[in-house]
DNA sequence: TAGATTGTTAATCGATTAACAATC
DNA sequence: TAGATTGTTAATCGATTAACAATC
C-alpha cells in the first residue's frame, strides 16, 4: 500500500474512474466500499481493482469490510496531483477551445486553465465565461509571469508544430495536442494526443466488424 | 499481408498516425516511403511499423524501395472502414457537443454526425453550421429512419445514463461517451469513454513527477 | 468460529522488440 | 553484387488474471 512502488500506467489511468464512482458514494453517505463491489459496478476484474487499490491508498484495507470511502477518495487525489493545482494555456480560440474553456470538469481534477490565445485579432481581446482570450504576442509574457508549464492545442493542422514550438520555447513541458499530427518536441517535452476523428473511426470500425460478425 | 489474422487493437489505433502522414507524403507528391523512415518521423519503432504495415497492406512492400503511398493509404482506408462512411448522432448540443458538430476532422474518418438531439427547448430548432439540433422527442424517429448505429454523448454526467438507456433502446450499438462516468450498457453495446478532465489531469501529474524528478 | 475480504506470489496473456533469412 | 529493406519467428517485456495464505 503505497509504498512508492511503480504503478502500471494502465492502472494510473483507471485512477479517474475510481475517484469518480468513490465521489458518488460519497454523495450517497456511504463509508466503506470493498474492491469486489467496485470491481462490480465499473466492471473491472476484482483482482485488478485490490491491486490498483493497494497501490494507491495510504491505509490498508480491512478484510470482511474493505476501503474507508473519504480517506480513499484523499489518497486517490494525492496520487492524480489533485492537490497541487497546475496551470494550462490554451492555444486556438475556435469551437473545439472555447468548448474546452468553458468545461467545468477540469478544476475538480487539479489542473485549470489559466489562458488563451488566438492568432485572430478579431477573437483576441474577447473571452469565454471567466477566461480572457489574448493575441498570440502577449504568450512569452504570460507563459514567463504565471509559471505555467502545461499547453493545449486546439488550432488546425498545418499550424500546430510552430504552436508546439513556440509554446516550448516559453518554457512548456507537457502539451496536450488537439491536431491531427505527431508534434515533434525536443526531449523531455510530454505530449499526448487526442486525435477525435481517430477515436470516433476505431469505434465505427468496431461496430462495421460487430454488424457484419452476426 | 492483410490475411485476415487478428492485429492488435494497440496497433489498429496507430493506423489514424499512420494514415495522416501517408497524406501528407501524398500532397508532396511523394510516391515511395519505406517503413524506417515513416517510424523515424513518427518516433516508432522500426519493426513495429513493418509489422502493422504488414497487417493491413494488400500489396507487399518492396526490398530496397518501401511501400507504394497510394496504395498504403487505400489499404489503411479499407482497414479502418472509411469507405463505408457510418451515420452518429449527438446528445446534449452545449458547448463541447457544438464544438464535434463543427469538426471538420470526421468526414475525412468515415464517419458523419446526422443530427444533434437537446432536451433544452431553446437550444433545438437552432442549427450549428449544416448540422440540426432536434428536440429529444424526435430521437426515436431519426434513428430509426435513419438506421443510425453509433451515438455521441455529450450531456452532463448526471444525464447521461438516461440518455445512453435512450439511445440503446433505439438501434444504438457503438456510444461515444463524454461524461465522466461509466454507462452501464446491456452486452453487444460498445461504449469508448473520453475523459476529458481525467486525460489532463494524467498528463499533469506526469508532469509534477518530471519537475520532482529533476 | 466461518466466511468475506485483503494483499501477494505465480501463471497467463498480449504486445513490443530483437534476430534473421529472403528479396530485389 | 552489396546492401537496404522486407516479412517472420523467437525472446522480452508489461499488464492482467488466477491461486492462496493472512486477517478480522
Amino acid at each position: 500500500m503505497h509504498t512508492g512502488n511503480t504503478m502500471s500506467l494502465q492502472a494510473f489511468r483507471r485512477l479517474p474512474y475510481y475517484y469518480s464512482f468513490l465521489r458518488e458514494l460519497q454523495e450517497e453517505k456511504i463509508q466503506y466500499i470493498a474492491a469486489p463491489a467496485i470491481a462490480k459496478a465499473l466492471e473491472l476484474n476484482e483482482v485488478q481493482v485490490r491491486k490498483d487499490l493497494a497501490a494507491v491508498s495510504r491505509y490498508p484495507g480491512k478484510p470482511r469490510i474493505g476501503f474507508y470511502v473519504d480517506s480513499l477518495i484523499e489518497s486517490i487525489q494525492e496520487c492524480l496531483g489533485y492537490h497541487n493545482s497546475e496551470d494550462a494555456v490554451l492555444v486556438g480560440a475556435g469551437k473545439l477551445g472555447r468548448a474546452l474553456l468553458a468545461y467545468k470538469g477540469f478544476e475538480n481534477h487539479g489542473v485549470r486553465i489559466i489562458a488563451a490565445f488566438d492568432k485572430d485579432a478579431n477573437v483576441a481581446g474577447t473571452s469565454e465565461g471567466s477566461k480572457k482570450i489574448f493575441p498570440m504576442e502577449k504568450l512569452p509574457d504570460i507563459c514567463a509571469r504565471m509559471h505555467v508549464h502545461m499547453g493545449i492545442i486546439t488550432v488546425p493542422a498545418s499550424e500546430a508544430q510552430a504552436v508546439c514550438d513556440l509554446l516550448v520555447e516559453n518554457g512548456i513541458l507537457a502539451i496536450w495536442n488537439f491536431a491531427p499530427i505527431h508534434l515533434k518536441v525536443s526531449e523531455g517535452v510530454l505530449v499526448q494526443n487526442e486525435n477525435m476523428a481517430a477515436q470516433l473511426a476505431v469505434l465505427s470500425r468496431h461496430l462495421t466488424e460487430r454488424i457484419v460478425r452476426e
